[in-house]
DNA sequence: AAAACATACATTTTT
DNA sequence: TGTATGTTTT
């Protein structure tokens, strides 16, 4: 089986070109993670030794199934495939000197680094209700992303905001320091850094690769540009691939000019085009180029595809958030009649919290379903609790993680001499588990406090004694510190849960270690530290799978629901302003549409409970940018044979609908009298007929639903 | 130190 | 609406 078999002359073009920089700008569906793979593989059967090829993926996942393809098509492991992230962190890890760190640094995750920042604002009596810490840490990651530190944006700073920025930056930085730590922008920044300021780390790694490829390069932050520019300076062989209409992370740093500035900062590149596309039928595909063809920031392409036309584009206008899942629960049981699993299902979103109605009806249904990514695993309160014993066992200079399981469970250890130990640590200049090591030196702490600290003291020396493979050291941890026991002991109504995920991070572990033989703890923390949402996702299991349209990203799926397509949601209402932001909105939605195969629906809703109250929602511009004839619209609860009639009134019977003209409708506006709920204003209809559903605003009791055949309304 | 109670706030999107 | 955090009470 050869690596070009099945391919397009324009992929072969891609592949084959083994000297010098290469763009390839692919559309959607187009192949384009297959192009690199299938070039990586060529160029080794080119003669290029595998472990000279850097390819640089977005996510962990998309870097796992990059290697194995390649492997299985030329049977050679050693290419080096990793996130940028991943990447970094080991080129660190291998020479931790040149920035001053250990080999055993701690990586914080947003939360802890949100945390950190928290008590560096307190320390500096900067209030923390006037300035969220989680603002103050979006503004120092964008510096970060733009290769700006501390020093750097003290003395640019000019507003008061930026200037107390400025100050909670350097502490914030020297904190990391103190602890070993890095944050993610850390990883990149550093890297980016050293290969500009430190020659030998710049040649060392220059001449580690003679071929560079990155995927999604729309997508890459300016520190990111100069990781990727510095490593392929030497040999000139860059290959970056990715699509300008698929750039969705612009509010993370990422700067779409980068792939559209490819061929200016290499002139001699080969730029390659893939503009078939391969997924997707024609309706489809015309959805999405529609939809797309209303920015202006963008090259124009003509996408085309040899599919069948294919069903039309579905649009379902539903009444409220729960009628939208139903209706998309009733289209999907509909669909299985046709033939389609419940495996080949995605629900999209544009935030996370939208999953809500979903969940709750898929569950009443039993209908198997997985959500990438909502609370994750690696965020629960007693997962970070014994990640932080572990973090401490590697590295105990971390005086966020020591301060968080200090006390937990609690044995003693309160806030006064949690207190005591930080400010006598701060005198002496030393760690917060050094302190604790030297506690009976401290004479402002009573002996039961000593005596308390010693005993911590000891657990961890007996935890940090353990030679044994990473989950017996996560069992051991879990068990020997009585957290479990305390678990089991509380009242919790959670508690079984808990437990659960317990279990679940030692198997976390042992998968850890059935992946990497020669696994340690260390090698364990970074890779949880760095594990996406949709890492964590499998398919095939038969389940319909719920995600936001960026974890959707890369992804393709047979039938595919686009929900909430509300103008204030999807585009976020915060993004309408900005023409730049609502471009990137679009890009978004355009990414959503092209991840459907072959049936495609767009639902929203009337009106949307959000922040506890019920608001009216206007549909989408995007929707209008669809055009008509590629749509065809679905009649809400068409397909729904038994709707629950709300309220007791079983005996109610439904009116014909033939008797019932349009001039018995309620129409918005319409002030109504209810038998228990009383007066109350009509906002929201939908449906016609006999199927007609309003939503009414009671003065008394709030807003309700209700389908006009069955409540007993009256005009007023 | 834990439970019971109160109130604030959330909705971008993620490595 | 639901969760997360803080405050009071025991």
């Amino acid at each position: 089986m050869g690596i070009l078999d099945d391919c397009t002359a324009a992929q072969v073009e891609a592949i084959t070109h083994v000297n010098g920089p290469l763009l390839v700008v692919a559309g959607a569906g187009s192949g384009k993670t297959r192009v690199i793979t299938c070039r990586v593989a060529y160029l080794i059967e080119q003669g290029v030794q595998p472990w000279k090829i850097l390819a640089i993926t977005f996510t962990n996942k998309a870097a796992g199934e990059m290697k194995e393809r390649v492997a299985e098509l030329v049977g050679t492991p050693g290419v080096w495939v990793s996130t940028f992230h991943s990447m970094c962190a080991r080129m660190l890890r291998k020479f931790p000197d040149a920035i001053g760190y250990d080999r055993d640094f701690t990586i914080y995750d947003a939360a802890d680094s949100i945390n950190c920042i928290k008590q560096c604002m307190k320390r500096l009596e900067i209030d923390t209700e006037h300035w969220p810490p989680r603002g103050v840490q979006a503004t120092i990651s964008n510096a970060k992303n733009e290769m700006v530190d501390a020093e750097q944006y003290g003395a640019t700073a000019s507003s008061y905001f930026e200037q107390n920025v400025a100050r909670i930056y350097r502490l914030y930085q020297a904190t990391l320091e103190q602890n070993q730590a890095l944050d993610f922008d850390d990883l990149l920044f550093h890297v980016a850094r050293l290969l500009r300021e430190d020659p030998s780390f710049l040649e060392y790694w220059q001449n580690r690769f003679d071929y560079v490829l990155i995927d999604e390069y729309q997508d890459t932050n300016h520190a990111q540009y100069v990781i990727a520019k510095d490593l392929a300076a030497r040999h000139r062989n860059i290959c970056a691939t990715g699509d300008p209409d698929q750039s969705i992370y612009g509010w993370r740093g990422a700067d779409i000019r980068n792939i559209l500035e490819f061929v200016k900062e290499y002139p001699d590149a080969k730029v390659v085009k893939l503009e078939e596309n391969f997924r997707s039928t024609k309706y489809i595909l015309r959805a999405a180029e529609q939809v797309i063809a209303n920015n202006t920031e963008r090259i124009d392409r003509a996408l085309y595809t040899r599919k069948e036309e294919g069903t039309k584009v579905r649009l379902v206008a539903a009444a409220d958030e729960s009628d939208e899942a139903e209706e998309v629960v009733a289209q999907i049981e509909k669909l299985r009649e046709q033939g389609y699993g419940y495996g080949d299902t995605a629900i999209f979103y544009r935030t996370n919290f939208q999953s809500r109605s979903f969940e709750r009806v898929l569950g009443l249904q039993g209908i198997p379903y997985t959500i990438v990514g909502t609370v994750e695993f690696y965020n629960r309160k007693e997962i970070k609790d014994i990640l932080a014993y572990l973090r401490t066992l590697v590295n105990d200079r971390d005086d966020l993680s020591v301060l968080r399981v200090v006390n937990t469970p609690p044995r003693g250890i309160g806030a006064q001499t949690r207190s005591a130990l930080q400010a006598w640590a701060r005198e002496q200049g030393i760690s917060l588990m050094e302190a604790v090591r030297r506690c009976e030196e401290i004479q402002t702490l009573p002996a039961r406090a000593i005596k308390a600290v010693s005993k911590f003291k000891a657990l961890m020396e007996t935890l940090a004694g353990l030679s044994a493979p990473v989950p017996e050291i996560v069992k051991q941890t879990i068990e020997a510190t009585g957290y479990l026991d305390r678990v089991m002991q509380s009242k919790d109504e959670a508690k079984e849960d808990r437990k659960n995920n317990l279990e679940e991070l030692v198997t976390a572990a042992a998968r850890y270690l059935e992946r990497t033989p020669d696994g340690d703890l260390p090698g364990y923390l970074e890779e949880v530290a760095l594990v996406s949402q949709i890492d964590e996702y499998q398919d095939g299991d038969g389940s319909v799978t719920l995600m936001t349209v960026h974890a959707a990203k890369g992804l393709e799926f047979p039938v595919v629901f686009v929900t909430g397509l509300e103008e204030g949601l999807f585009p976020l209402e915060r993004s309408t302003d900005d023409r730049n932001d609502l471009e990137e909105e679009r890009r978004l939605c355009y990414v959503a549409i092209t991840r459907a195969q072959r049936e495609l629906f767009i639902t929203r809703a009337h009106a949307r409970m959000r922040f506890g109250m019920v608001m009216p929602a206007p549909p989408s511009r995007f929707i209008d940018e669809v055009p008509e004839d590629v749509t065809e619209e679905i009649s809400p609860f068409e397909g729904l044979e038994e709707h629950e009639p709300i309220g007791e009134d079983e005996g109610a019977t439904p009116v014909d609908l033939a008797e019932q003209g349009p001039e018995e409708g309620y129409e918005v506006g319409q002030t109504v009298r209810h038998p228990t709920f009383g007066r109350g204003e009509v906002i929201v209809r939908s449906g016609a007929g006999g199927r007609q559903t309003i939503l009414v605003r009671f003065q008394s009791v709030g807003v309700k639903r209700l389908m006009v055949q069955y409540a007993k309304l009256e005009k007023v």
